[in-house]
DNA sequence: ACCAATATATCGGGTGCCAAGATATAGCGG
DNA sequence: CCGCTATATCTTGGCACCCGATATATTGGT
């Protein structure tokens, strides 16, 4: 799963939101970091309700605006935590990896200066 | 970035290694959950090449085979690091969320039980 | 003789993202 | 009144990246 996927299923996973909202959202809990173009959105959305993991939940009309409201299904949900626990052990190894490298220089490997 | 690319320089921050030695190093580090594919691993790694995170650091010949050992380059052990640590925000985001989540049911909203 | 493992390379196809723009309403400043 | 911004959704075209499949070549096991 890429990353505007993976924020929208993250934001969903606190509160229905619609499209927009979602973006205002996602940008607001990456901090910036991720900042979600239309054609990503409600083409990511399209697929997800496709796929039975996010469901439309209502559709209200405010100032003559549609707003169509998601939410995440079960299915979305049990994706979105293995997704993360994914992500989770692949930080950690690279993480590991990291420390492993001498800040300067070429990484030290079993035989040293021997 | 994709979840193979982002093993491929995992690996590659521990030592330098070549393509096939790649594919089982991958394989071992993530407890078997990323498989390589040729077609992946030779087109990311022409395209890390290219894009200087990633180079050449010997050739061998081994029993008639061409062994070519890549090394990771600076620009590609600060992109991994960066995407790690972006990736952890994400993974901090979503776990957040989930945790809101009550288990059985609809998520508890601003109001509480209050 | 055949198959598996080692090792690299290439091609076709599909998924998912992005840029860009279209559509529509409402409020604000010039 | 006109243009700009914000709210809100939708569509199209193109690209990056990955995958499956296949090709090539050597060594070793059965």
């Amino acid at each position: 799963m890429r990353e505007p996927t993976f924020m929208i299923l993250t934001a969903l996973a606190g509160e229905p939101l619609h499209g927009y909202g979602l973006i205002t959202e996602v940008a607001r809990l990456s901090d910036g970091r991720v900042s979600l173009r239309p054609g990503t959105l409600y083409g990511a959305l399209d697929r997800l309700v496709d796929a039975g993991l996010v469901a439309v939940e209502r559709e209200e009309v405010v100032d003559g605006r549609l707003r169509r409201y998601y939410r995440l299904a079960e299915g979305g949900a049990d994706l979105l935590a293995a997704e993360t626990e994914r992500m989770r052990r692949n930080v950690a190894a690279a993480t590991a990896r990291l420390k492993t490298r001498t800040h300067r220089g070429a990484p030290r490997l079993s035989g040293g200066t021997a």
